[in-house]
DNA sequence: TATTGTTATACTCTATAACTATA
DNA sequence: TATAGTTATAGAGTATAACAATA
């Protein structure tokens, strides 16, 4: 009987299952999955994801300041300011002094902010199928509701 | 009958109705939410969530590749160097000919490594069923199951 | 020729401290 | 004294190009 020789520490194929047993594993790469085609997607129209949520929210909140919106997407104001000064350069929205706070600004879509986030909401639409083609209505709407009971 | 003044536009609660029907946002908010939860609980560890998968899958597939811990995690391999190396100078894990290929090295755990991973995984853990109380368990596995559907 | 691992490097994202003007 | 917005800056995360050694 031939002695077999020690064999080699070598991996055929890689075990992930203790790591998809996590449910911050799971979600983190679920994320990462939908926001790499959201920001390729989104290229043309130069909108990084943070940058669809904040115009978003302005164009469904008029008069919005900064501080609702860092607490509303949980970002930090210093984050925000680059932000808000490029898409105010670039004739997307508008600051308009605040009627009751002269600290505060409220933050307003441009006609231009408007017709772009139409076209933006409109390819997200497509995009968020295509990433979630292999769940089904039901199955997409549970999805979004657990998600929501972790976060919200 | 008095002339009520031009409301002006202040937000009184924003709106975040809108965002909440796309999978990427609510995708993004959820896993934020647990990975810095355990960001902070591994903080005493030293471990990021990443550096957590690099050695739970070294763990797990002893004399694993640079490049096949690249493609599992979808990392890229610049880096991935410096946490590797970084993880060798803390004697977590080991580099060790790879014995088919010379190009390429086998990583595996050091006695230290297991211990650290055996205290770290107990606390992910703990972490999850934080993170994750408000779920039944079955809400937890049908999250899972659907989040796989995404990024698998 | 192609692949593994690596260096250098640039760009983005995130976080903290400190300032100003208003409340 | 506290808050809205801002500046400066440091650190972490992520990306591409190019190289040496080996397949």
């Amino acid at each position: 009987m031939p002695v077999l020789p020690e064999p080699a520490a070598t991996v055929e194929k890689v075990d992930t299952s203790y790591l998809e047993t996590l449910m911050g594993y799971n979600a983190r790469r679920a994320a990462l999955r939908v926001i790499d085609l959201f920001s390729r997607r989104m290229a043309v129209y130069e909108l990084r994801p943070v940058d669809f949520s904040v115009l978003s929210l302005i164009g469904h909140n008029p008069g919005i300041t900064s501080r609702q919106l860092c607490s509303a997407l949980n970002i930090l104001p210093p984050n925000l300011v680059g932000k808000i000064s490029s898409m105010e350069k670039r004739a997307l929205l508008a600051r308009k002094p605040h009627p009751q706070d002269r600290r505060a600004v409220g933050l307003h879509l441009t006609e231009l902010g408007i017709e772009l986030m139409s076209d933006a909401e409109r390819i997200a639409l497509d995009l968020e199928s295509e990433a979630t083609s292999r769940l089904s209505a039901a199955e997409k709407k549970t999805l979004m509701r657990l998600l929501q009971k972790i976060y919200l």
